[in-house]
DNA sequence: TATGAATGAGACTTCATTCAT
DNA sequence: AATGAATGAAGTCTCATTCAT
């Protein structure tokens, strides 16, 4: 059977076709031939993507820069849709995790301290993933708000993905009294924009600074506000 | 007299093509069929772009919803991207307007209340700009993270100008101590990373419950940040 | 009834359409803005043509460059092969009447002086034609070799006019004892051609020198050939 | 190797468009097929260009006629202008090579039988050329004289070749006595001119009579004149 | 398997012609 | 009469996908 990871092909899971008898062992000659052609296309592809934006690419495009035949392109994923979604796999597995396991722990915790320290859990997740995947997660930031239509559509099922683990997430933090009383849709989509935004700043090259310091700065931010110190209304 | 505006013609305001002589009196029949054809073809543009993005909606697709020959496209818009450009030109033009009249007021604040009364002119003209260009703002919040390149250029030429508006005025808010001392850029996108989420939840009716509380939640919020007040650090 | 020249109406006579109804005195204002329009459109199209040939020139380029509306366009021409038959007419004309008038004084001849002398009235016809229309002539060498299809087929007719003209000519002329004794087609067409092809250097400015000898030395070389005369077979 | 050859690779010589590496023999299933288009392409597009003009033609005619898809056609040629190029290519280097071989010979010529035996190099040449390029001549008559813009510029290039270069030669012949005095622009473009014309004559059906004798008269006429030979001025 | 040739639908754009103003 | 806006057929070229080699 095929593991087909297009838009024709919703219910099975994302990533590239296997043709139906694979000959050779796994780890072998061709197994490992197969999997270099699938880096070469990746590669090539999201290249071009952050270029020029996914939609203006062509398969061609892709194989000429990866160096393979416009055929073999097909051999290896179904179409351009089922290539996006298979870049976004391990950032959308990535996202799953980190929200599960810190709600998780969220559930376990007992009091505010060991409650916070779940949110370490999602930055160390969301960071490994940034540090070993900033391409991908360039290409999310650059088309995660389009309409879930054509190639395009993975990004933006993406992005619904995070809205959904975040604002869960959101919740249950406010249920052990971490957060402001806020509606949790609001604040939660106000830090992915502010965190999001940011780091477009960043990945793109928008920022000329020390990119080190912003996390810190943007967690103050988040937590405190922007209002200068010496304005600040009484706390409680 | 309307401006003329094409692709090939960048120095020249956005705006649909016009000729330099032509008959007919300015408010007599061809003047107001000439709007209506403008306008029939902007909405139809406008409408397929939020549907399905701007790179995926043909000329054929507008032309047709727009219910004229596919041909007359040619004769108010140079292609796509001059569409685009002229969609985006007053939303463009009222961004620049509201940072600049307020950064003026700014300028001439005397004492912290006049210098935060500044901040109501960006709100108010952006507010008036989303009241009545909804649409075009949606598209904007769709499409300003992509590479600057074809006909969605213009939607990311926008999001440079207002980032580096804001970034603008932000340092002249901090010269003026209203905030706290980050660097500019990154609290500015924070806060434009911040609203634009929200906005784009609002109008993709993406939040469900009431969008009129939500600006001041968000002012709320960013001034004053999300952690609960029982856990706020002393101020100063 | 409309006098069309175009190339669905090849019964009637080459020229200018004249509306059916004609208001205004011949000859009286409405009728001199007439003759403006179409000698505007007729100098238009011919520069027009010898810059990028008949084919490749639109109405919409005729119009412009002519500083009128597209639409008046089809007042005045059927469509661009009437334009380009209107050019030729008079050239058609004072062809026909050249040839026919040296044929006519060829056949009442007495003696070979007399006779060549008929040769005369092609030379003044013809070089009047030139002086007086030297672009529809350059024109007519640069497209009289067109299949005889779509708006370049009145040149080709008027060069197959010229063929047959020459032809019948010559056949006279060798009737009367003035020619070497070959097959009337070859010598005629090498001659035309001969002329043709220097005229076409003239008049498209491939020449640099001084053209008024030319023609001189081109009546030699067609008489007495192009041998060195010390080489001249011995005559007779 | 095939050379490649498109309109934006001026500086390489015309010919079909080649990748740079292809899978399959040379001589071998693909090569083979990849001419057997090449040539119905090619063959498909002069029938046309002779029945109707270049200009006339489109790219689905061609391909519709030439039994492929219409996209097909642009694996091999860059566009109409290349598939043009490259059926004058054959004829363009026949005719660099028959002038520069017979200017060879001349410059080496002892005595004036032997220079004339100069003149025999050329009419080898083109005459082989004629017989077997028949139609791609017929089409250079058709359109040489086209203005140097779009499909059509390559014929115009090849007649501007063909003035250069027997012009070229006519002075050398005239260095070594051969020809009368007169200016050598003037005499090549009369003798281009004839031959050209009569072989428009022969190729495009307008001569009935038998073509095999055309040569020998054409070569007497342009020789010794027109004049009937008891008018001839004394020799010397 | 890999290649790239072939296909034809479809996108963009132009333009002759008609027609309301 | 003059204008130029409207129309839609037609042309150019691209590209996803299939398939012979």
């Amino acid at each position: 059977m095929l593991r087909a990871g297009s838009a024709k092909n919703r219910g099975a899971p994302a990533g590239p076709k296997v043709p139906s008898e694979r000959p050779g062992q796994p780890g072998g000659r061709r197994d490992t031939n197969r999997k270099e052609r699938i880096k070469a296309l990746s590669d090539a592809a999201l290249a071009l993507f952050l270029l020029r934006g996914i939609e203006a690419v062509t398969i061609e495009d892709i194989t000429t820069k990866a160096g393979v035949a416009k055929g073999s392109f097909y051999r290896y994923f179904d179409d351009k849709t089922a290539l996006v979604e298979s870049l976004f796999a391990p950032v959308s597995d990535a996202v799953r995790e980190a929200f599960d396991h810190s709600s998780a722990r969220l559930r376990e915790a007992r009091g505010r301290d060991e409650a916070f320290s779940s949110y370490e859990q999602i930055g160390e997740g969301l960071g490994r993933l940034i540090l070993h995947h900033a391409d991908v997660v360039l290409l999310y930031l650059q088309e995660c708000r389009a309409p879930a239509e054509g190639a395009r559509a993975p990004a933006r099922r993406l992005a619904d993905l995070v809205a959904e683990k975040a604002v869960e997430h959101t919740k249950l933090a406010r249920a052990h009294g971490l957060l402001r009383d806020f509606p949790a849709e609001v604040s939660t989509m106000a830090v992915i924009g502010a965190v999001e935004r940011i780091l477009f700043s960043i990945l793109s090259g928008e920022f000329k600074g020390e990119p080190l310091e912003v996390p810190g700065q943007l967690i103050t931010l988040i937590l405190d506000g922007l209002r200068a110190p010496d304005q600040q209304r009484p706390a409680g």
